[in-house]
DNA sequence: TAATTTAATTAGGTACACCTAAAATGGAGT
DNA sequence: ACTCCATTTTAGGTGTACCTAATTAAATTA
């Protein structure tokens, strides 16, 4: 029996990659079926075939035991980032380039984050200068892989009144991304946090503008770091 | 037995489409299945099978006669001109806004045509200033799927001496584009056809450069109108 | 420890877009 | 009218990526 090598260059499996990526955290903890399941909106079972497809596969880019979960071998990371790396180039083209509202990047990049080239990656990349952080906040791995993770912690595990900085806002959900545009919170933007409740923040964003108050479900999708 | 409807929003679809188009000419022949098979290399069986698919979907975009051959429907050939929209505004932009070599902006455009959005497809065409044109010379169909064809005729049927202008070049071997670029032969052009023989044609282009001799193989991508 | 619950895997499908090999069709030439 | 043969279609498969239902394994709880 001929080991059939499978084909890993398609769009399912780029996808699976980012996903373990994202879900693995910064230590690279083992990622459950069952969470890659309700991130890709795939069944459980598809998932199962998809990780013993790819840990099958010579050019391994998983380490996956049945029933223990999968993470990313060096090979699966470097593939995890590249895609990364197309994706947040393309929200910075798509938004400083062609014009896109904020909320609309998101989407188009998760399509088209597969196709381009890499001439095309290298062409938007210096069109903008080379940019370290894509529209949201979130940094843009380098071409080698590299990426630094910066300390910042989610708005709403702020108790107490203080000054901060937004680092970068979650590019998932549009209707909330709108909201928050509408309200001038985005990356750099300095907030100054008056009190929170069990159900709300009450900030202040720049200087004399009026108190704000923000839904903790709509605080979730902001990250800050403290104005050293 | 109910009519399972097929997917008909797909890569290999738009392809279809698009070949049958540009295979049926401007009189909308009948096209075999035999030159979509070589067109889109593809096994004929490959090509009836795509084809009693599409012609048995309720939203039909192809004429189809057994053993007669295909031609587009009204819907067809609208999708038809929309992804030929797509390529070629992606060829303009591709060349224009992202400086690539015009050499390449044909197999990058060929893949993403698919993928782009309508947005993307507005906001492109608006950066370029609604171009009409190709990089190749070609004619960008109008958002409603309006294209005037040009008068043009391929430079090798030319016997003569005469003076005329470089309509476009075809825009599928990046070799060939390669050779043109090199003899500074582009749309808009002049040419000073000297003489034709069997197997090349001596020509001038711009004014006081060295007569060019080109083998019929480079002088079949070109496509000339007469300077009125 | 035994019973229950939850998570994960196996088993057996479907749809899509290809393929090769075999069969059918129909037009050309005799 | 008949044979030939290129073209086209049918028949039967493959690989990818999903699905549901059934089963098994591993945690939890009692
Ligand atoms: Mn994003
Ligand atoms: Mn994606
Ligand atoms: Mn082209
Ligand atoms: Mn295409």
């Amino acid at each position: 029996m001929t080991t059939r090598r499978v084909n890993l260059n398609t769009e399912s499996v780029d996808n699976y990659l980012k996903a373990i990526y994202s879900l693995g955290g910064t230590e690279e903890e083992r990622v459950t079926s069952t969470a890659l399941s309700e991130r890709l909106g795939v069944a459980p079972a598809s998932v199962t075939n998809m990780l013993q497809k790819l840990a099958a596969s010579p050019t391994s880019f998983v380490e996956y035991e049945a029933r223990r979960g999968v993470r990313l071998s060096a090979a699966g990371r470097r593939r995890a980032l590249e895609i990364l790396r197309h994706h947040r180039l393309l929200e910075a083209f798509l938004y400083k380039v062609l014009d896109y509202p904020i909320e609309e990047v998101h989407d188009e990049a998760e399509r088209l984050e597969h196709f381009i080239s890499e001439r095309f990656e290298e062409r938007i990349d210096a069109k903008l200068g080379r940019p370290k952080f894509d529209p949201h906040g979130h940094c843009i791995p380098a071409l080698d892989g590299k990426m630094v993770k910066r300390a910042s912690q989610p708005l709403t595990a702020i108790e107490i009144e203080g000054h901060f900085v937004v680092e970068s806002v979650s590019d998932r959900d549009a209707t909330l991304l709108k909201k928050l545009k509408a309200h001038g919170i985005s990356p750099g933007v300095h907030l100054h946090v008056i009190r929170s409740t069990h159900d709300e923040l009450v900030l202040r964003t720049g200087r004399g503008s009026k108190p704000l108050h923000l839904p903790r479900s709509v605080a979730e999708a902001v990250r800050i770091r403290f104005t050293h």
